[in-house]
DNA sequence: GCGCCTAACGCGACCTCGTTGCAAGAGCGA
DNA sequence: TCGCTCTTGCAACGAGGTCGCGTTAGGCGC
């Protein structure tokens, strides 16, 4: 791709609101367009584009282009958990980091501030600035590390 | 794939012992079996399935067969850093977590105990078994925080 | 050393996730 | 309403990895 552009997000809580912002930055609300942000809008849980495509009945090429320009200004953000495809949410109200099971696949979401204590073990010990935003911590979960189940999953 | 067979890893601190090792498991030790494990002791970083079979000749489906026998024997571990292919190095020598930057691309590789302290933050605060082992911890390098630079990489 | 059994190989097709080129279509400011 | 141009849908492509299948070659028993 292009360099994408790197703006300041935008503000917004509602879709009307993020509708209005984005027109002002002069972006077209094109119906396939608007139709991915109210999917957002309207999951509790991060969506796949082929979720969006099959779902909206898109083309998927359009849904990705989508995704990427929302993301460019803000919008959106995405998650990679273990093998799957990326996953795409709203940005915003705090929930934005993951603990990723390797065995079930289970996945946890937290406020960042819940991670805090570890990226400043990490920051102390390595100098390092840890950010789970984007790459989840991987690892078992309470229920299959007490039970000793490791089923390998996707590697 | 079909279900690898979990078994005891190998001991082995050589390339023969090593092979000597596979073979009592009932293992053949091929040609293409033989160059792998070459490569793999003579290589101080991991390598990437295509890398091997580019540079021994062999077909890529051999390699990723041979890999995936291997580590289901113990004798290698994959690591994922960012979008790119995944990574391959034999297992031991202490050397196996890694801290990888978004930014800049770069890697840094740790022994387990280097990050103890952050695995026991993550197990004190959500009861989760953290591992940097096949999914590594992401965010900016020293040098990339400290000049603020964020180039955004592969998202 | 020779044969045989079968693990392992190479090849080609296929799969998933995602990107790109391009002509046609649709926002939206004038 | 016009028309500029952003956006769309389609189709082809690309990386990374897997699978089916007929052939080759380890290595044990003799």
């Amino acid at each position: 791709m292009t360099e994408a552009p790197r703006v300041p997000r935008l503000e917004f809580t509602g879709l009307e609101e993020a509708v209005a912002a984005l027109r002002e930055r002069g972006l077209r609300i094109s119906t396939p367009r608007r139709l991915v942000l109210e999917a957002l809008f309207a999951s509790e849980v991060p969506l796949s584009a082929e979720q969006l495509s099959s779902r909206l009945g898109l083309d998927t090429a359009s849904v990705y282009r989508n995704l990427e320009t929302l993301e460019a200004h803000g919008v959106v953000r995405h998650v990679h958990l273990g093998h799957g495809p990326g996953l795409h949410a709203l940005v915003g109200h705090g929930v934005c980091e993951y603990l990723y099971c390797e065995s079930c696949g289970g996945v946890r979401a937290l406020a960042p501030a819940e991670l805090d204590p570890v990226r400043d073990a990490v920051r102390d010990l390595h100098g390092f600035e840890a950010r789970f935003t984007h790459f989840p911590i991987a690892g078992l979960c309470a229920d299959c590390a007490r039970t000793g189940r490791d089923r390998g999953g996707p590697t």
